[in-house]
Formats: structure tokens, C-alpha cells, sequence
DNA sequence: GCTTGACCTTACCAGGATGGTAAGGTTTAT
DNA sequence: ATAAACCTTACCATCCTGGTAAGGTCAAGC
């Protein structure tokens, strides 16, 4: 089968086949004597593991080791399997922080009256646009987005 | 404060800043009289959120849009809260996504002996093409890989 | 004063992952 | 046979990020 079905079959473009290919990920495929790829099942296989690797959030690299276990049956399950924990636990730290932002930015939307009125804490408890101190005591509703930073300690008090 | 300590301050490389500036998504501060950028705590505020944002995925066309909120402050608050709460909602959908690429990987790995032994489910579970209908048992160890929501509906037909 | 090191400035270049386009050859279907 | 659809390579573009270089500036110390 040609690169489009390949890509069809395996859901990972053309132009990423020969991406993986030409950056060593992949291996070189044969070629019919026009010089067209030619892939077999197990190909498509390989490309499937990749789009779902990526689907994944592993990178390119990750993948690259994912492959060679993958590859390499012989190889002890151990690695992988320190491989995908590592993984997981940058899933988690990234799914965390989208709740705390979330949470956050739900709690701003709450206070928001939601009629025509511009002051909204939405916009009064996030720092005003660039320009200055704008010293405004931000209306009072204004929740703190420090709670989502943990590493920064205050803010709005102008220098 | 020079753009060196917001960096710090923010997180976020005095590098980015500069490109963020250029790219539009923040304005241009003040500058002193030997040109350097003068940053006050608000902005780090900005630059703070800016780089939790940009460690979730949100991209800076999203940002653009964020920061839009904020900054134009004679918008209807109606309108900023219902972007907001869009954005909300989009947070909401990618922390379940992270979730559940988090569980489906800590499945894998909890399946995984972590032993010497080759057949590691993390493999073959990526190897596996999603069977979104799940009409045959597979191989019973082998974890849904559809539940992530591949978006394609098959492989495998030889050709 | 002057020197030194750490900082700032701009302006480039690179790289990963992906998409687009162009120019040309091939396969296939009408 | 001709046209459409496909393939090939080779560029270029994008986004975001980091690196480097050449030069200006600030804050310390002698």
C-alpha cells in the first residue's frame, strides 16, 4: 500500500510518514521501482502506536524509546513501564493546574454580574493591561489570582 | 524592575517576554532612559498567568484572547463572562483528557509486572488499535485505548 | 576616576512538529 | 488518451523556545 493509505489506515499524514522517516523514528520503507513507499499491515501497525503515543502526549523522543521497546520484545517491562509512570505523573501535574486555573476562572466568572456593566472582577481581579500602576483598588470583588500561582508571593501593590 | 527580575518573578524567560511583546499578546512597557524594559508587579501578575497558561496547552491565539478580557475594560462584563466560562469549559474538557490519559497509562502500568517479562500491556495496549466498539475481548489484558477518543474508526484491513 | 562583571538591547539562527506549496513523475479511471 | 488523483522531493512557513553575537549600561570594587 501507498503512503495515502498508509496514512488513511494509520490516521498519521502522509507528510508526518516521511517526517518519522526522514528524522530516523521510522525506518526507511521499500519502494516500488517509481519510487513510491510501499507499506505493509505491520507498518500500519507501527504508525498506529505512534499516532496513539502522540495522542498520548508523548514526545517524539519518548516515542523513539517506547519504539525500541516496543520493538525489542526481549526487553524487561520495567522500562517501559518507568517510561509511562513518568508520563502519568506530568499528566497529573498538568491536569491539576488546569483545575486550579479552572476554579479560579469560574470563581472570577461567579462574581461577575454578567450584565452591561464593565466592571467586571473577571477583568478587575487580573492585572490591568500593561500600562502602569493603575493604582485602582479593584473594586473589591476582585479574587486573587495568587492562589493559582504558588510561587508568587503578592502582587497589586504597585511599587 | 528590569525585565531580568520579572523573568524570575513571572517564570517566564526574559527571552519570551521579549517575543510576547513582539508577537503582540503583551504591550510594550516603559522603558528607561538607556532603553531597558521596566516591568512593575502588575506586570508580572500578567506574565504569571501568561506562563500557567501557556504551560496548559493554551495557545497564544487562546491567550490573545484571555488577556483581551482583561484588558478592555469597556467591555460588557456579560460578554467577558461568557467567554470566560468558554474558556472554562475548555479547561474543564482538557483536565478530563489529561485525567484520562492519566488513568488509561496508570492502568497500563499497574498491568505491567515491571518484571523482566516482555509482554508489558503498556505495549500492546498501543500497539492495539482502539477498538472503539469492543466487540471481541481482545486479549483481556488489554486496556480500551477508544476510551482516550482516537478520533479514526479502523486499520487493520490488509490490503 | 576606571575596570569588571552582570545585566540589558537588538538581531539573527536553529530546532521540533506540523502544514503548505511547487514542480514533476506515476497510476488509475474514464 | 486524457484527466484526476496520487506519489516524489524540496523548499518555505508557522509556533514557541532556546542559543549566540555584538554592543550598550549599571552597580560594584579598586
Amino acid at each position: 500500500m501507498n503512503i495515502g493509505k498508509a496514512a488513511a489506515a494509520s490516521g498519521v499524514s502522509a507528510k508526518m510518514i516521511r517526517y518519522y522517516e526522514a528524522s530516523g523514528l521510522i525506518e526507511a520503507v521499500e519502494r516500488t521501482a517509481a519510487g513510491y513507499r510501499n507499506y505493509s499491515q505491520r507498518h500500519v501497525e507501527t504508525l498506529s502506536f505512534i499516532r496513539r503515543a502522540r495522542n498520548l502526549g508523548f514526545s517524539v523522543e519518548q516515542m523513539h524509546e517506547l519504539l525500541a521497546l516496543w520493538r525489542d520484545q526481549g526487553r524487561a517491562s520495567a522500562d517501559v513501564k518507568r517510561i509511562a509512570l513518568q508520563h502519568v505523573a506530568e499528566l497529573q501535574r498538568k491536569a491539576e493546574e488546569l483545575q486550579q486555573m479552572s476554579q479560579v476562572l469560574t470563581h472570577l466568572a461567579d462574581n461577575c454580574q454578567g450584565d452591561s456593566r464593565p466592571d467586571c472582577p473577571i477583568i478587575s481581579g487580573l492585572a490591568q493591561p500593561p500600562q502602569e500602576e493603575e493604582k485602582g483598588e479593584s473594586r473589591g470583588c476582585a479574587p486573587r489570582f495568587g492562589a493559582l500561582g504558588p510561587k508568587d508571593g503578592q502582587q497589586s501593590q504597585p511599587d
